[in-house]
DNA sequence: CTTGACATGTTATATTATAACATTTATACC
DNA sequence: GGTATAAATGTTATAATATAACATGTCAAG
């Protein structure tokens, strides 16, 4: 990690912390850097193209289409076609560095990579942030569910649609 | 409803019965049925195709892409052509009669409607059968994650990919 | 310095979804 | 019953999202 976290950003391990007003430059460097340690570690590699799609993704609080982030990429020199933003895309989701948030077929960085999470997202449909929320329990409540009728959960969809208190207010 | 529901159908209270042996025509019937009396009640319309798109849901426990909905009530006389489909899924879904599954970008017939539900989606990767399991305790854990935060939900997504019993034992 | 694995570029196409307008069908009112 | 109105359906066209398949390039190990 790039510095002393916990003293230096108070509300970096509070998860929704994306509506509320932060140091964003400070958040997203913590989050590439933490990527970065994370891909060494594994001994895979962020490329340039890969690097550039997480720090796109970094940029705001929000979820970017594929397309979208295969035009800036495209103005940029790399490839101009869907499989240069989907590989990149795909690689970044499954090494934990990014989500798809299906609600709205795209994807945002994830803000805490290498910590174990299943996570759930909370979408603003006023001012289009999507935030972590912390999972835990809401998985604990999933897996219970699922076991009363044996079924086994792999992977997990958790998606909250509504309104930030920044987007209530302006309501 | 058709009949006296609980004593006839015993584990049709029961969310997950999906992946068990049961009597499916009693439960596509029993689901047609009370769909029709909500509608009603609601005075509006269950029209012919947004009748024969239910029925067609209800044939299996299983999520239909808008197309494969759309070929088979082609192949029935019903206009051949996207809107016809999404229209009549659209509006099954805003009355609670069928969920759209995001991870497969399809629809499934809801199994109990009327019933209050935010629903919570067991999706098997083996054969493809998709469940409604209680959610509320789901709901409710992620209700206290977005309050933390302040968010207020409106809808949400909640979906888990795995194997159901029967196909954990085939593999 | 070459081999093999991985990554990227490129072409083409598949899949999912919606906008916009025309036509038909059902309902409400006189 | 007959007409106005609303609702639903049909149709044309296109937008948005995603992947298959193969060619080319890059990098690291031996």
């Amino acid at each position: 990690m790039a510095h002393s976290h916990i003293d230096a950003c108070p509300g970096c391990e509070v998860p929704d912390l994306a509506f509320a007003a932060h140091d964003h430059a400070h958040c997203s460097a913590d989050a590439l850097a933490r990527a970065e340690a994370l891909v060494a570690e594994k001994g895979l590699r962020l490329t340039p193209v890969r690097r550039r799609v997480l720090e796109i993704l970094l940029e705001e609080h929000r979820a970017l289409g594929a397309y979208d982030v295969l035009t800036r990429l495209a103005a940029e020199g790399f490839g101009n076609q869907p499989p240069v933003a989907y590989r990149a895309l795909d690689f970044l989701e499954e090494q934990g560095l990014a989500h798809r948030i299906r609600r709205l077929n795209a994807f945002t960085a994830c803000m805490h990579p290498g910590e174990a999470h299943a996570p759930a997202f909370l979408i603003c449909r006023g001012c289009n942030v999507v935030a972590e929320a912390p999972a835990a329990p809401v998985m604990a409540a999933l897996q219970v569910a699922a076991g009363q009728s044996g079924f086994v959960i792999e992977r997990s969809t958790i998606e909250a649609l509504g309104l930030c208190p920044n987007c209530q207010v302006a309501a």
